[in-house]
DNA sequence: TGACCTTTGTCGATTTTTGAAGATTGTTTG
DNA sequence: CAAACAATCTTCAAAAATCGACAAAGGTCA
């Protein structure tokens, strides 16, 4: 093994396992501790870790992954990709769609990775990321006012900037939808800017899966006529799905289906034991 | 075996096993270590791998995403938290400030952390995204076009809206400087970003790595006389650094000791002198 | 043959690893 | 709060591994 093997090693399992002190290091990786020591010197040297007394931490490059967008992410991931999967299928090469920053809205985005010469709006850091991957995708993100946990940016720099853009395609979330109220929102600044992209938009796509039924939060963006299809997951209860029908609103209901791979994206590889 | 042929066999080697040292890549291919010393410095002088004490390391095959962020970042590293240490010095509490989307502003704002009451202009995902974890500081991202080997967005939807903020300092980096054309940058629409944001800020400080110097890009984007203070490392030469002060630019040189502590990323430790 | 390149072994210099001693830090206990 | 203890840190020195440089040996081709 050489050094610089071992040291990448380190940061995987300093990764894995930040509780690690640096004899359980020296043990993962079957070198003295006056080594684990110089490694983790060495890579502070480099800006990787910081060191800190009994071990060190990992660097914000590395720690981009553990804030609490991930965490988010990692909540009811199943019904969200099925939603997602099901509602990816209204969009077509060179579609003008927008995305809000939700993580049903980022799974839309990968199901759509195949899609080309699309043009896109969204709030979104990793929804912009994950479509401007693809070359042919031109993608738009609006400015503004920075959520760290959400990874978005939701209090607009210029209301004007909205207004000047057209799409075809709105897909958004909510944290709380009924009938009367139509889709609300807990947060102020993100149901100010939804409603602001209603305007700009043809359809409106709600991405909605069956928790938030019923629940109302404080500020409403969209009534439910105003919604073109819902999708929601197949949790839904048979009341709220009469309900629904029974307002002439367009309802998808997407079936969860295999999706093996998909919730290991996090997971990393112990080569250690 | 031809000498071409056995580097070949030797990256794929290298490929399959990552972890081979000098000893176990000469015995595989049976030959000396010092002709493995040989042709790992040879592939090294082609670009194709880097060595580390022990052995190499394969390096981007795809020269396509070579201006990536995590590339970048690794580049020059130790050069570029120098200079972002001392850089950081100029930001007090409740400053406005701006930051492109380099590696060097992100390690300026890595350095700012404990900084409080922020406002902050940027255009990159990371820098942003740092800055904000501090619920005290207002961080607002730059809307625009997004590219994604940068983390970034550049095309802007709205000149507009930078012309309406303003900022006391704006933390500005290049791809080329030279006295004659000043700061230059490679890509079009980064140098019109960055033309843009200079004539919101009172202070231009320019963060230049010595590798810069002397190389001129397409696009000119600031005069050198514009610079209120440029920063750069240790590295620079003796003649780049009478011509600056010839110039009459204040130039600062970092060097990594010269930092108080509570302002450091992390200390550089001298243990084998 | 002789010029040129590659390979190989050798040697001192450098880097890495490791263990030990003493200093420092963090925690517990009275 | 302070003393006592444990864990951890830095420093140092020695051993091991590796490096770069050089020169000798071997091969190729005009």
């Amino acid at each position: 093994m050489i050094t610089h093997n071992r040291r990448q090693q380190l940061l995987e399992v300093l990764q894995d396992r930040p509780d690690f002190g640096i004899s359980e290091m020296a043990k993962a990786l079957k070198v003295s501790q006056g080594t684990i020591r110089n490694d983790l010197n060495a890579l502070q040297d480099e800006g990787r870790v910081k060191r800190v007394h009994g071990g060190a931490v990992l660097l914000n490059r590395n720690n981009t992954s553990n804030n609490s967008f991930d965490t988010r992410y990692d909540q009811n991931t199943a019904a969200k990709i099925a939603i997602a999967q099901q509602a990816a299928q209204l969009i077509s090469d060179g579609d003008s769609v927008l995305f809000d920053a939700s993580s049903t809205a980022y799974y839309v985005a990968c199901a759509i990775s195949h899609r080309k010469e699309l043009r896109v709006v969204t709030n979104g850091f990793h929804t912009a990321n994950e479509l401007a991957r693809n070359d042919s995708n031109r993608v738009a993100l609006i400015g503004g006012m920075v959520n760290f946990g959400a990874s978005s940016v939701t209090g607009l720099l210029s209301e004007q900037v909205i207004e000047d853009l057209y799409v075809q395609k709105a897909f958004l979330s909510c944290s709380g939808f009924s009938l009367e109220r139509g889709m609300t929102e807990l947060h102020l600044n993100e149901a100010h800017l939804k409603r602001k992209v209603i305007h700009i938009a043809d359809q409106l796509i709600a991405l909605i899966d069956s928790s938030k039924f019923g629940k109302e939060d404080l500020t409403p963006f969209a009534r439910a006529e105003g919604i073109y299809k819902l999708f929601t997951d197949q949790n839904i209860s048979k009341e709220w799905e009469q309900r629904l029908l029974d307002a002439s609103i367009d309802l998808v209901i997407c079936d969860e289906q295999e999706v093996p791979d998909h919730d290991q994206i996090h997971l990393k590889t112990k080569r250690y034991i």
